[in-house]
DNA sequence: TTTGACAGGTCAACAGCGTTTACATATACC
DNA sequence: GGTATATGTAAACGCTGTTGACCTGTCAAA
């Protein structure tokens, strides 16, 4: 509390300060993210709206890519679908949020990066996010000889659904009935974990 | 006939014409873009390459977008899996398709773009080839009430997998066994075709 | 042969991008 | 007060895909 709030009391000068203008970069970045998408905001737009220099961006974060991982990061886009449930209810509660995708389910910032999903920034963070948020904590949790092939699977499984979503709106798949849909993926999904030596037993 | 070959007989001049340098481009883009993927090949490269001027392309081609699509629809990229081969094999061929591609088989053409898939171009491309190559056919094929349902549910399968050798190189995926992996995508490919009535026979 | 039209090719610029560098300024400590 | 150091600024860099104005060679008609 040493620092003299304002150097006299005026109200307007745009808060000088690290933490202040990182805030305010992250805050107009989502915000525009979410509008307008992750490539159709350049920096120098984030800049202005967040009434900050274009450099700061950089000097802040790195990089825009890195922006976005930041907002990823602090924002839990990612549920933690493995950790939050019941064990035996994975493959229901992963096939669920599969559909409710499907039928526009989520935060504005998830349904607007989604639309962003081909953009190259994106799809570097989506990767890493993939692979630590999902199949590694995935291969963690089933444990078992070919924990890592069934989580490779589950997740070919759930990207492959969210990526025929955005490829052609998925119309046929909303159209059908949610439930059969749903039963469907989830029938998908634990013949994705379903142990190789009790399919097919006459193997070593 | 009527044109003189070159105005003396000088054999370097470097064949003016429509068709010519159409060709010229083509075949520069597609050495580049398999060499070095298509994101990292500019412009300005294709056409210095091909002893072209840059603004050849967009007079040619309209962008650079639609260089890569003219690529891709003389190259046959796209495998006809569909219509060739037996209707009954078609899952197994699917199937057998997909564990291939992870183990590196393909033209290299195909390799190179499946690395630069990030790109928004390239999602473009490739998400009205995914419909138009694979899901309406594959639904026209399949018939049915729901085959448009089977058919998406089919691409998600073969999307995903495709996704998940690009996300982490599925290392895990390749180090299993083999024929073991193709099985097991045929069982969810198979499960996909699956019709609803007969999954859930308590249904109405 | 001269003229004119025109397809084909060239050049330089445009507007945008993410990023970086050199500089100015405000803050905090000695 | 003086000075080091954080913070903010302005301008440029190099790159991208793309475009419009301009040559130029070829061919056809006069």
């Amino acid at each position: 509390m040493e620092r003299p709030d304002e150097t006299g009391g005026g109200a307007e000068a745009p808060t000088r300060g690290r933490e202040a203008t990182r805030e305010r970069i992250l805050a107009s970045a989502k915000a525009l993210f979410t509008s307008e998408g992750y490539g159709a905001v350049s920096s120098r737009k984030i800049a202005s709206h967040a009434g900050v220099n274009v450099a700061l961006i950089n000097r802040y974060f790195g990089s825009k890519a890195g922006l976005l991982t930041e907002i990823l990061r602090e924002d839990g886009v990612f549920p933690r679908l493995i950790e939050d449930g019941a064990p035996e209810d994975l493959a229901e509660r992963l096939a669920e949020h599969s559909v409710g995708r499907l039928h526009g389910e989520g935060t504005p910032l998830q349904l607007s990066l989604d639309d962003s999903a081909g953009d190259p920034d994106l799809q570097s963070v989506y990767q890493g996010r993939l692979k630590n948020a999902l199949i590694d904590p995935l291969a963690v949790y089933l444990g078992g000889p070919h924990a890592r092939v069934h989580a490779s699977l589950v997740a070919a499984v759930l990207l492959g659904v969210g990526r025929v979503r955005r490829v052609e709106g998925a119309t046929a798949l909303r159209a059908h009935d949610r439930e059969q849909l749903t039963g469907r993926v989830l029938a998908l999904l634990e013949l994705c974990l379903k142990d190789f030596d009790a399919s097919e037993p006459d193997q070593d």
